[in-house]
RNA sequence: GGGCCAGUAGCUCAAUUAGGUAGAGCGCCACUCUGAUAAGGUGGAGGCUUCCGGUUCAAAUCCGGACUGGCCCA
């Protein structure tokens, strides 16, 4: 037994603050769950249930939780709860992601880097542990947002994919994949960060709208007159010319144009002849032939930059001619300037053909030495040497600028490079079918989400790119041998801890080992007289996150959880994760494991402004959690953020809905106030069921004689519970609190508080009044129970006066309210539905003929147009007698009057 | 540029599944009550259902097209 706890005094019906304030909730039941380990005590409490895996999305530690994270979050914790209370043992460990290129950039800032040259004088070390400190702090920011609204969940337990033991699960994941022969290592156009030097991944790429130059360029044919005419907004590409792409399918025309003394002979598409020339001032121009695009195929030219570009192997079989490209359009010039060693495509169809990949341009963006006349020069300045130059040549048809959307770098907004380098891939490519069934398995909701958004997404989905060039992130596990010549099946993938310790040539403990880059780039491996180095590449952030289903399990190290728990029964993120958690975790389980890791995966929106606009920290339009629960509550917040759909639309938040929302809670609390010190008065020994947390002592329902009121109470109770049980199982805990807060304010306030107040005065033993307190205090035990997965606050100190501390420390503890069909009565929830609309009529008739309800009339006639409404006034005359203060109640047959419509009643006589 | 989702009262949402006069709660205004009073009661104002076309006796609903917002992709 408990008595009192910091000014927490538990004596019966006593002590009930005269108003909600939330502030003042929160305080005392922060406490308060310190006190009595509730959360503990919750968890301890369902231990023995069924297990249900729920798996954390770990949301980045870059910075504060913002109303995105906060709604995902309350979801959580509202499904945790709920399904706690339904009896499971719910998996919640939290994660934090915590590596990665944002993390890099941001601590690049602090520190005042401009580089990776920057980086390495500053030492990787240091700058790894730089990375780590900056994810830590901004670790422990979120652990305290998140609990400053009531979240439940291990928060001295958390996930952190920097651990040594999470980063093995990457290893081992990787190491499958590996052994599946999903791991290839191959030159790719990715997308290039020249300030960051490193690969990004395409959904890495932020798209702006740019100026760029936009030329026109003529390539002189070498066995006939005149020259190809190809567009390009990146002349920087021009060095590494190596063909240009047709659609044979497609109209082309030669056409001889002239300005001035000035004669050329151009083939462009045939739709493109008028612009081109328009853009090349000519004045006049004849067409000569008009052809298929076909009709070109192997006519070679000459690169205009040959001279200043002597590396670009001219020589080579089949360079500098024309070839069909399916992605040509008769856009601009209807002809594609092609590089391949820069664009996807361009490589691409390069490499069918067997074209030399010619990428002249480093990591950084600057022109090496086979740049040529451009060595040393970073590719965007260079573009004016190059426009200078075509020109000088006579091959510069047209320079203009174009405002077109380019990519850049998600976080330093860099804009990124087409670069051919070589990479380690994923090849989820050769899984596609796998992949397709393994998300048919996963349960959507909605539903849409996943046969719409992600399949698109998966059957569109290129190889995984997962090697990036840069130092805060789980290190590529793969050591190559001396003279390695590509061979995958000649690396060694090391898989754990326990694996590395075997191989090293070092010394390893695997206890103690941290995996990070500048612990494991110093060990090496010999077998059989080779020595095997390590590739000096981290993981892509995304694949950390990928492993988190087994990850948080602590796998492989623990193995235990793994076999019982894994997969992970439900998750729950907001649509942009289609493209990054839900994907990635549906790649690499099919990759490693070959089953998708999540069985349902219940996917939100976004939070937005209250006008509809997203949210933006860096354009300062955001609402911050804190601020709305400084101005109204987290309870109310939370209720808030749980009454708009969690499937896939976003919200808008609004103030106003989260005042309404304090506003209900505050009739909830003024009705759970209302009987109190009558109960005190009487004594009264108020009944808490077994299933919350009583002994079910004390004067129930069932040990009293209930009036038809509290009969009807009791009923709609039951089918408010069933309903919303429904709700929570579809996954729409929205409609569920709203039935459950019509219940509170529209049934129990108006109408039965209303009701039941004149039994409450009742002097001396009164049979009628204690079947109303009991009728109250299960139903109020009822509501809170509802809600306590919507506002865990409030419900746990309502719950503490309604059980008199004399149950389980914590409403959380109690069971999901269950139907009880014995209570069940449809026919009076009709019955009193019409009483209730004829006692609305009835007040209606009082008010316009100036009577007020105190003064009683002699009688009502209630002008019924149907049987039902008579009847319910003949079943239930009392209860219509005391509402509307009359001495009798008549029912007339609607054949005998006239003029008064249905339901309506006429005061007073 | 392409895909998906959304657009209904001041706010949050119903009604769209199978076309049939657009509803609720809150807020607002007026009146009222006063033994839960930041509660309760009665009445009221407030909508060309984003816009434009089409199908139909009949469209918020079905079809086509725009616009706006969100996410994703290029």
């Amino acid at each position: 037994m408990r008595c009192e706890r910091d000014g927490y005094a538990m004596s019966r019906f006593a002590d009930v603050p005269d108003q909600y304030d939330p502030d003042e909730v929160e305080d005392r039941v922060f406490d308060y769950w310190d006190d009595v380990d509730a959360y503990e005590q919750t968890k301890q409490h369902r231990a023995d249930g069924e297990d249900f895996f729920f798996v954390d999305g770990p949301p980045y530690t870059s910075g504060a939780a913002h109303m995105g994270t906060t709604w995902n979050k309350t979801l959580k914790d509202a499904y945790i709860r709920y399904h706690r209370m339904q009896g499971y043992d719910v998996t919640d460990r939290p994660g934090y992601d915590m590596h990665g290129l944002p993390i890099e950039t941001k601590v690049e800032e602090e520190l005042g880097f401009d580089s990776k040259k920057d980086i390495e004088e500053y030492g990787e070390q240091n700058f790894i542990e730089a990375c780590k400190e900056f994810a830590d702090r901004n670790l422990e920011g979120l652990q305290e947002d998140f609990q400053s609204f009531g979240v439940w969940m291990d928060w001295d337990n958390p996930y952190k994919t920097v651990d040594p033991s999470y980063m093995e699960a990457a290893w081992w994941a990787f190491d499958r994949v590996h052994e599946r022969d999903l791991v290839e290592r191959g030159q790719r156009s990715i997308s290039q960060c020249p300030r960051c030097e490193t690969a990004i991944a395409n959904n890495e790429v932020e798209y702006d709208d740019v100026t760029d130059p936009s030329i026109y360029v003529a390539f002189d044919l070498d066995d006939r007159e005149g020259s190809l005419v190809v567009w390009t907004t990146t002349p920087w590409t021009i060095p590494a010319n190596q063909y240009v792409a047709v659609d044979e399918d497609g109209t082309y025309q030669k056409v001889r144009a002239t300005k001035g003394d000035e004669e050329d002979v151009l083939y462009v598409a045939e739709e493109c002849v008028e612009d081109v020339l328009t853009a090349g001032r000519y004045e006049d121009y004849e067409v000569e032939e008009t052809f298929p695009g076909s009709h070109m195929l192997g006519w070679t030219y000459t690169p205009p930059l040959a001279e200043e570009v002597p590396a670009n192997p001219t020589e080579a079989d089949g360079t500098h001619e024309v070839y069909h490209g399916d992605w040509v359009e008769a856009d601009r010039t209807g002809l594609v300037h092609s590089a391949p060693g820069h664009g996807e495509e361009d490589f691409e169809r390069g490499q069918e053909l067997g074209l030399p990949v010619f990428c002249p341009v480093g990591g950084d963006g600057v022109y090496t030495d086979e740049g040529g006349a451009y060595e040393g020069q970073f590719v965007r300045d260079a573009n004016e040497d190059i426009i200078e130059d075509l020109a000088g040549k006579g091959s510069l048809l047209a320079e203009e600028e174009v405002t077109h959307s380019y990519g850049h770098c998600w976080r330093c907004d860099t804009g990124i490079i087409q670069i051919v380098t070589d990479q380690w891939f994923i090849t989820i490519t050769d899984v596609k079918d796998e992949l397709l069934e393994n998300m048919n398995e996963s349960e959507w909701h909605p539903q849409w989400a996943r046969d719409n958004r992600f399949r698109d997404f998966v059957e569109d989905a290129p190889d995984w790119n997962v090697s990036r060039q840069r130092y805060w992130g789980i290190p590529v596990p793969i050591w190559t041998p001396e003279d390695w010549d590509g061979d995958v099946d000649d690396v060694l993938v090391v898989g754990t801890r326990e694996e590395l310790a075997e191989l090293a040539d070092q010394d390893v403990d695997p206890e103690t080992v941290d995996l990070h880059k500048d612990t494991v780039d110093d060990l090496t491996i010999t077998r059989d007289g080779t020595t095997y180095t390590r590739v000096p590449d981290v993981f892509d952030v995304w694949l950390d996150s990928s492993v988190a289903s087994w990850g948080t399990l602590d796998y492989p190290e623990n193995e235990e959880d793994f076999e019982e728990l894994w997969p992970a029964d439900l998750i729950m993120e907001a649509h942009d994760q289609t493209r990054g958690w839900f994907w990635s975790q549906l790649g690499m389980g099919t990759a490693a494991l070959g089953e998708v890791p999540y069985e349902e995966v219940l996917m939100h929106g976004y939070a937005n402004m209250p006008d509809g606009r997203g949210m933006s920290k860096s354009k300062g339009i955001t609402i911050e959690p804190n601020e709305v629960i400084e101005e109204y509550g987290a309870d109310p917040m939370r209720l808030f953020l749980l009454s708009v759909s969690p499937q896939g639309q976003d919200m808008r938040f609004s103030w106003d809905e989260t005042e309404n929302m304090q506003r209900d809670l505050n009739i909830l609390w003024n009705v759970f106030r209302f009987p109190r010190p009558y109960m005190a008065m009487d004594d009264f020994d108020a009944n808490v069921p077994e299933p919350f947390g009583g002994d079910g002592a004390g004067v129930s329902v069932d040990d009293v004689a209930l009036e038809t009121v509290d009969q009807w109470l009791l009923s709609t109770l039951q089918r408010v519970k069933g309903d919303a049980t429904e709700h929570w199982e579809a996954f729409e805990q929205h409609k569920a609190l709203e039935e459950i807060l019509e219940f509170v304010t529209g049934d129990l306030s108006r109408y039965y508080v209303q009701v039941v107040r004149e039994r409450m005065w009742e002097e001396g033993d009164s049979e009628s009044k204690t079947a109303a307190y009991a009728t109250l205090q299960r139903a109020l035990l009822e509501v809170t129970a509802l809600l306590a997965p919507y506002a865990p606050l409030v419900t746990d100190e309502l719950y503490q006066h309604l059980t008199d501390g004399d149950a389980y420390d914590t409403v959380h503890m109690c069971d999901w309210p269950e139907v009880r069909e014995r209570y069940r009565q449809p026919a009076l929830e009709d019955d009193v539905a019409t009483l209730r609309d004829i006692e609305e009529a009835g007040s209606h008739a009082r008010q316009q003929a100036g009577r007020k309800l105190r003064w009683p009339v002699t009688r009502i006639v209630v002008d019924a147009d149907d049987d039902r409404v008579a009847s319910a006034v003949r079943d239930h005359p009392s209860l219509l007698r005391d509402r509307l203060n009359a001495r009798r109640i008549e029912v007339v047959d609607e054949r005998a009057t006239t003029g008064a419509s249905s339901r309506s009643a006429r005061a007073p006589t």
